[in-house]
RNA sequence: GGCCCUGUGGCGGAAUGGCAGACGCAGCGGACUUAAAAUCCGCGGCCCGGCAACGGGUGUGUGGGUUCAAGUCCCACCGGGGCCA
């Protein structure tokens, strides 16, 4: 194979060219200097060094998982990105914090353990060398001095540190933000609070004491043990009982995704669910200010909408509903309040306490051995599974509820379709308008009422109710209804009401009278829209008698009946879950009918509080975050647990908690979760003193068993943020001032910032758009609520680079052929070798399998870390996906030798420089500066780099002047930072290209005296006229017409108007 | 199914509502060279006419709309991608 680039025969003659050796061996030199100068070393206030004066910049990188693959062509992408701007914010006057650090606890190693045996921390350590020598090869001016990594002892005493005070700390729903837990414990003592459990927590937490509807009575009445178990329901960390795949072949839980119709995706061995203690954090008390905190934030709008999503904030109410048998009402969550009059029946998930009731005493109802089966055969579905199902199953539990608008009698069913985790875990069944509500009640049988119509729908109930017996004799109604229908869904209703619209379809039928004109509640569900049934919309009367038709009435009776009934959504087949207004809905004290949805919503709470028997709520989808791993790859708990299992924390003073040495990697085959640490008995089996809890919570001799499970990958990545502004820091995990320096909002360098600090950006991928950048979010606002951090949100500007993909061929079958099956017969024509099949090209995600991941070793290796770099970065716009192409890479490496020959000759080596500056290329050089400055502000790196490839190529004739020529280099130095600086060295210039100031450039050279304008004739260009660029509209105007093409392109039509964009065109409308 | 993003030459892409295709790749023609590579100069959406300069038409997924003017804004649809269900 043989490269352009490389230096070739003729290398004698041309020593000095940039080639591949020659890049490489720059590049080797100015990494060497800056590394020995400490160039990209920035100092915190205080220190040595510090430039008090400067603004500052906080550009952050994710930090990578140091796989043992290496770096592929992905990372560099968003590293180069903030390579560019730190380098050029440096150059701009800013104190940069630009760090780098290893996301480093994880499976990879440990499973590489199991193989081989090799502690992970020898892996790990491994991978990230190779890690920060492929990063420091591209030329990223990182400050090294400040590297982190989360498996650290040094660093992961903070993560622990920030447990304890999650641990410590609860939220106060009045002053919305985090406390310590003393304080409460104080309140409560003091009687300024009401002591109860918190009522926030989650149903499903840990065991209690008493009955949980009872008043727990005085702090000073309860026992020790009691406080404890009512703060725990309050801590921000605790212990909840989750359920997990639990596979007890392989000794581990599985994620979801690990698990295929029940059983172990590796291996394919049964997995149960099983209940576990976990660890978790309250996270759904901060909900609401995790929403919140959003709207300030500069993120991708739609990165916002996922986390929005994610937190699923809704508003509804809930309902309780008194059950028959003796057993507790019912509580429900609904967003559809109104629909109550609808609620034919209930249902309860699988794991609802009251099922286990049901089954301690069963009603006089319930098939015992159906409901046990049922239940035991939902558990081991996992959520997903049942949500995703189309089949519905379920089961009659033998209890009866009331409906409390009806009164009326319905039963509650048992049916996994409903999850534990959301809501109540029950709900109010109104199949009418919830699609899996309608599909479980036809399944089963159960009632099925309408109670919202749209406006057709409401017409054909009025029509029913209403219309004179000659409209409805059996040989018209049909013809009538259809006509009725289209008015009524393409005809503002609104002044008559449907009544009025029915006479004026009766008046238009041969002037026969129609129903009494009562304007009845049916104003427009949804005024824009004439309204429809499912898709159908329109006047056509035959439409309407087809779809009249496909409702199989057999008669007018039957039609009147069936509304009349409330049936009709029974009879169609589906649910009505749009826009509508509420029918069928009243009772002795309540009337809704005739009220828009959300109208009814609101009266029908109003009701149910004034019943006592609900209230307005608010629901989110965000759960607890599940905080522990049966992992040994991770951060200890610095918990114990005493020989009653009540857990203790480790004091401070006793941190980090680290980790033992374990013998073999193996899970071990049990029938009971049992974490990898458990098998280190020696570590696990200790006493208070020995692990160090603090003696005034334990006497030190206790007997305690340390907490065996590990925190999971988003912890140490959830902070790592802060500790760069502070990284060396052995006595608190940031420094205050290090702190409000560098997160802190007052000296930051973005423009139109809110005042709330953060990092000034933060560039990566989009799949972390919920997971890790909600949980650093969460321990930031913690952390900030108990006055550890200055501001509330940890990054303040969100950027994500788009997804480096590569070409792959796909058979005639869409199946996909690795890359080096391919061969390219000839241009743009691609066969599978030894097969023949011909192959379409398509754009796929790099994988190993297709054989299409790029080293970016190779490419350096190839071309040079100045030429990779500018390659990424021109590929199009930072955001957006797009296609490794080796063929492109090439146009750059052309470039940076176009450069490199316009400053120094390739034969001697020696400086080449213009003696006179040539005008218009001295103003193209300003422009370049002006826009290459914007470009980068704007991340639009490919358009910067386009322009300075259009400079180069204007200058290369006449060369550049030695000043010329320093400028243009500081232009380049944060894209290609080496040649840079090397043509900086031989220029003379004082210092270093990557320290010195941004070119300046004058605004007055970036305009032209005059401007040449393009001048369309209906919209068409037909001619060109040159204007002053100063000149006003008007004389653009009389030059224009006064201009002989222009006149010619007109033959004499009159002119009409004339549009002047100055600067632009000229639009004359002519006729 | 819902929501969001996206669709421009052979390819990657550029274009505050204002001359579509900057810049790069690939391609073609030329210069240099014994030759090749490298380098330099030039051409280039498509169609029609012309030896040519040039002229005319057409053109940003499809169909409508708003506007003096639409790749850009609005509506509907089709294809690709993502997230949620």
């Amino acid at each position: 194979m043989s490269h352009t680039n490389t230096s070739g025969t003729s290398g004698n003659e041309t020593p000095f060219r940039y080639t591949a050796d020659l890049a490489g061996e720059i590049e080797g030199k100015w990494q060497r200097e800056w590394a020995t100068r400490g160039t990209f070393v920035v100092a915190n206030p205080g220190q040595p060094g510090f430039e008090a004066h400067k603004p500052k910049f906080y550009c952050l990188d994710m930090f990578p998982y140091p796989s043992g693959a290496g770096l592929h062509v992905g990372h560099p992408e968003g590293y180069t990105a903030t390579d560019i701007i730190s380098r050029y914010k440096r150059m701009k006057g800013f104190n940069v914090l630009h760090p780098m650090g290893w996301d480093a606890f994880g499976l990879p190693a440990e499973q590489y353990a199991i193989q081989t045996g090799v502690h992970p921390a020898i892996t790990t350590r491994k991978a990230i060398d190779n890690f920060r020598r492929q990063l420091q090869r591209f030329g990223f001016s990182y400050d090294w001095t400040r590297e982190v990594g989360t498996i650290d002892p040094e660093y992961y005493k903070w993560t622990q540190w920030i447990f304890l005070k999650l641990y410590d700390s609860w939220f106060d729903p009045e002053a919305r933000k985090a406390r310590p837990i003393a304080e409460l414990s104080a309140e409560f003592e003091a009687g300024k609070r009401k002591v109860e459990w918190n009522p926030h927590s989650a149903p499903s937490g840990t065991a209690r004491f008493g009955d949980p509807r009872e008043p727990i009575g005085e702090w000073t009445s309860l026992t020790e043990y009691q406080r404890s178990q009512v703060l725990d329901s309050y801590r921000l960390a605790y212990l909840g009982t989750v359920t997990v795949n639990w596979c007890p072949k392989l000794g581990t839980v599985l994620a979801n995704d690990e698990v295929i119709d029940g059983k172990s995706e590796r291996g394919g061995y049964p997995v149960y669910r099983k209940p576990m203690k976990q660890w978790m954090f309250r996270i759904t008390a901060y909900a609401d200010r995790l929403l919140e905190g959003l709207k300030g934030l500069d993120w991708p709008a739609s990165t916002k909408a996922m986390q929005e999503e994610w937190i699923g904030r809704s508003e509804g109410a809930e309902i309780r509903f008194e059950l028959t048998g003796g057993f507790d009402p019912l509580t429900v969550f609904t967003t559809r309040a109104d629909t109550l009059f609808g609620a034919t029946y209930m249902v309860v998930a699988p794991e609802h306490p009251l099922v286990s009731r049901v089954l301690e005493r069963p009603p006089a109802g319930a098939v015992v051995p159906a409901v046990r089966a049922y239940v035991e055969r939902a558990r081991n579905r996992s959520d997903v599974e049942r949500m995703e199902s189309k089949v519905k199953s379920g089961v009659f539990s033998g209890v009866m509820a009331i409906n409390p608008a009806t009164g009326e009698k319905i039963p509650v069913w048992i049916a996994d379709y409903v999850l534990m985790g959301y809501g109540t875990g029950a709900i109010m069944a109104v199949p009418a308008h919830d699609e899996r509500d309608y599909e479980f009640a036809k399944k089963f049988g159960l009632a099925i009422r309408d109670v919202v119509y749209s406006r057709p729908h409401a017409a054909m109930a009025y029509f029913a109710r209403h219309a004179s017996p000659s409209a409805r004799s059996p040989e018209r109604w049909v013809g009538v209804l259809a006509d009725y229908l289209g008015w009524v869904t393409t005809q503002n209703t609104e002044t008559g009401g449907l009544g009025g619209a029915l006479q004026t379809v009766m008046t238009r039928r041969a002037g026969e009278s129609g129903g009494t004109a009562v304007t009845i509640h049916a104003t427009a569900p949804d005024p824009d829209k004439p309204g429809s049934v499912g898709e159908r919309r329109g006047a056509t009367q035959i439409g309407w008698m087809d779809f009249i038709e496909e409702q199989r009435f057999t008669d007018v009776d039957d039609f009147t009946a069936r509304f009349l009934g409330g049936r009709f959504f029974e009879s169609l087949g589906q649910a009505y879950s749009g826009p509508g207004v509420l029918a069928n809905s009243a009772n002795s004290e309540l009337t809704l009918d005739g009220l828009t949805i959300e109208a009814a919503k609101a009266a029908m709470v109003a009701w149910l509080e004034r019943k006592g028997i609900g209230r307005k709520r608010v629901n989110f989808k965000l759960r607890d975050w599940t905080f522990s791993r049966q992992r040994y790859w991770g951060e200890p708990f610095p918990m114990v647990f005493d020989m009653e299992g009540r857990a203790y924390p480790v004091s401070e003073k006793a941190l980090p908690v680290t980790l033992p040495e374990l013998a073999d990697y193996a899970p071990v085959e049990s029938e009971d979760p049992l974490p990898l640490l458990g098998k280190v008995r020696e570590w696990v089996e200790t006493t208070a003193g020995e692990a160090g809890v603090d003696p005034s919570v334990l006497p030190p001799e206790t007997r305690v068993r340390r907490e065996s499970n590990t925190m999971p990958g988003s912890a140490g990545s959830s902070w790592y943020m802060v500790r760069y502004c502070d990284p060396k820091n052995s006595g608190a995990f940031v420094s205050r001032e290090a702190d409000r320096y560098w997160m802190g909002g007052e000296r930051s360098g973005l423009e139109n910032q809110a005042a709330r600090g953060g990092v000034d950006l933060y560039m990566g991928g989009s799949e972390h758009a919920v997971g890790h950048l909600l949980y650093s979010r969460f321990w930031h606002q913690v952390l900030h609520d108990l006055g550890y951090l200055s501001t509330p949100e940890p990054f303040q500007k969100l950027f994500h680079q788009g997804l480096i993909t590569s070409f792959a061929y796909q058979r005639p079958d869409k199946t996909l052929v690795p890359c080096d099956q391919v061969d390219e017969v000839s241009e743009g024509q691609f066969v599978e070798r030894g097969v023949g099949t011909k192959l379409t090209p398509i754009v796929a995600k790099m994988s190993k399998s297709l054989k299409n991941v790029v080293n970016p070793d190779d490419v350096i290796a190839e071309y040079g870390a100045d030429t990779f770099r500018l390659y990424e970065m021109y590929m199009g716009p930072l955001e957006a996906s797009k296609p490794w192409n080796p063929r492109d890479i090439t146009g750059l490496f052309r470039f940076l030798s176009r450069v490199w020959r316009l400053a120094v000759d390739e034969k001697t080596g020696v400086l080449r420089e213009a003696v006179t500056a040539d005008g218009a290329l001295e103003k193209q050089l300003h422009r370049v500066i002006a826009k290459v400055g914007s470009d980068i502000e704007k991340l639009s790196f490919n358009t910067a780099i386009a322009a300075m490839i259009e400079f180069v190529n204007a200058a290369s004739s006449q060369g550049l002047t030695r000043d010329q020529l320093a400028r243009f280099m500081r232009v380049l130095c944060p894209f290609a930072p080496h040649v840079a600086e090397e043509v900086w060295s031989k220029l003379g210039c004082p210092g270093l290209a990557s320290t010195a100031d941004w070119p300046a450039f004058d605004p007055a050279m970036l305009r032209d005296d005059s401007v040449e304008l393009a001048v369309q004739i209906q919209g068409k260009v037909r001619c060109k006229v040159v204007v002053p660029s100063d000149a006003e509209p008007k004389a653009i105007e009389e030059i224009t017409l006064a201009d002989s093409e222009v006149q010619k392109a007109l033959g004499g039509k009159a002119v009409k108007k004339v549009i002047v964009v100055p600067g632009r065109l000229v639009n004359i409308v002519a006729g």
